[in-house]
DNA sequence: GTCAAGATTAGT
DNA sequence: CTAATCTTGACG
């Protein structure tokens, strides 16, 4: 019995994601992530993020080529990287661009749309504005573990287009957060006065 | 083998 | 401002 090896094909309703980083960091605002981790529902709309450049970007997790923590960056846009962060947060990415990049957006933010009791249950808040602002909140709500990491969209994790075509014309950048190289790009995107955003 | 630094958060 | 907590990646 041969098994089959070769990863089914990619869900083409995120093929999208296989555009730049910095193209797609702006439109994956307003798009609503969609968990099904541990069995339970849970959602928000995507209201922060930041994109991370691959191979050429000091700050990104993949400039020094792909290890056994980072493959999953390596892989073609629409697949998930998660890790790790001063060994106690869990965080999340999408990967984007072409296979051998090591490109990824970090969701940094959502707007909590559904699950709201499982996401209160998980974080021990039920503060709306607590819930998933913040990367390692957000993971801790949606029940997003290290065990996603180098999965795809469309398995456990999901994007729904935006309900609200108005929040394009919110999109803002500025400075990546909490980082200590490359400081000076403004590869940071988050909707305008929208209180689910991690900082002002 | 050894060690410093880190895409964070909650609490003082 | 700092502690918590532990893996990664660089170096030898």
């Amino acid at each position: 019995m041969s098994r089959m090896d070769r990863p089914a094909p990619l869900d083409p309703a995120y093929d999208w994601l296989t555009a730049d980083c910095l193209d797609v960091a702006p439109k994956l605002l307003g798009w609503e992530l969609v968990s099904h981790a541990g069995g339970l529902e849970t959602a928000g709309r995507i209201v922060e993020c930041e994109a991370y450049h691959g191979l050429e970007d000091p700050a990104s997790h993949a400039f020094r080529g792909p290890t056994k923590r980072t493959a999953p960056m390596f892989e073609a846009g629409g697949h998930v990287y998660v890790y790790l962060s001063y060994g106690i947060h869990t965080c999340m990415n999408i990967v984007t661009g072409q296979a051998g990049e090591g490109q990824a957006i970090l969701l940094r933010a959502i707007e909590p749309t559904a699950g709201l009791e499982v996401m209160a249950r998980r974080r021990g808040t039920t503060d709306p504005r607590n819930l998933a602002s913040g990367p390692g909140k957000l993971t801790q709500a949606l029940g997003v573990g290290l065990e996603l990491s180098g999965t795809r969209l469309g398995e456990t994790l999901f994007l729904r287009p935006p309900s609200d075509p108005h929040d394009q014309a919110l999109v803002v950048t500025g400075p990546r957060v909490g980082i200590t190289r490359a400081l000076h790009h403004p590869w940071r995107f988050y909707l305008r006065n929208n209180p689910h955003v991690s900082r002002r």
